[in-house]
DNA sequence: TCAAGTCACTTGCAAAATGCAAGTGACAAT
DNA sequence: ATTGTCACTTGCATTTTGCAAGTGACTTGA
């Protein structure tokens, strides 16, 4: 199931810059097609790894949020990125450090954003 | 890198059962095409996750070897499989309890059959 | 020593997945 | 009422994959 370019960036993105909707995911890493995309969200979905909610404030959004079997895959993108950040060229050197200072914490962090009502702190 | 079907099923099957030739690579899960692997051990190569060696006593045989860079996917193939094992049908039951255990352990148990001169203990 | 494997591939071609541009339909904002 | 936004779909060209059938270097057994 994860075994292709771009679902595994999604789940990054999901959990690490929390994008929430079609328009987030297009433009937060250039190059995924419109049609891949769906597929792909259709795909994680039907996999259980995401739920889809319309958005009560806006009816043409949709809102993708990681289940707990897709919450579960922290772990295993923290590592990816620890690894491409100790062997590959890689931007994002803080949060990185973050991750090697304490990764149990960096963790928890992630799971109690999930947990705190499916909210997402955002900039603006 | 990584991003594909076959690069990571290639990459544990090396680690967690210490594959080593393209044979043992076709026949440890079927499926993969011969083009295919000899493609993806290439990239492999390239981006020097794995090494390769002429069989000393076999001409035939090459064989393939994790480098630093691909031993150190060890935690990220961990994770992977805790995660497969906690959310999908799996088999290797006995493996995964051995790794929810003591995660430390195994990966030093993993790290240690590399620096050993590269053996790799088989049955036969 | 030589025919018959074995091993790690390559080649050619069909099928599937991907990428791109241009829609579409529901809803929102002005 | 018109224009814009959002999450897609459609059609088609390009790329990647899968399959079957080689190939060449080397080994094995008679």
């Amino acid at each position: 199931m994860l075994g292709d370019r771009w679902s595994l960036l999604i789940i990054r993105d999901m959990m690490l810059l929390g994008s929430r909707t079609f328009k987030e995911f297009l433009g937060s890493y250039e190059g995924i097609a419109t049609n891949i995309l769906a597929d792909r969200l259709r795909k994680l979905e039907a996999h259980g790894i995401i739920h889809t909610e319309r958005d009560p404030s806006d009816g043409r959004k949709l809102i993708y949020l990681l289940t707990k079997k897709g919450i579960d895959l922290a772990p295993v993108l923290t590592e990816m990125v620890l690894w491409a950040g100790r062997h590959e060229k890689t931007e994002n050197r803080a949060l990185i450090r973050l991750m090697q200072k304490d990764k149990g914490k960096f963790l928890a962090q992630i799971r109690q954003r999930w947990v705190q009502s499916k909210a997402w702190p955002t900039a603006h």
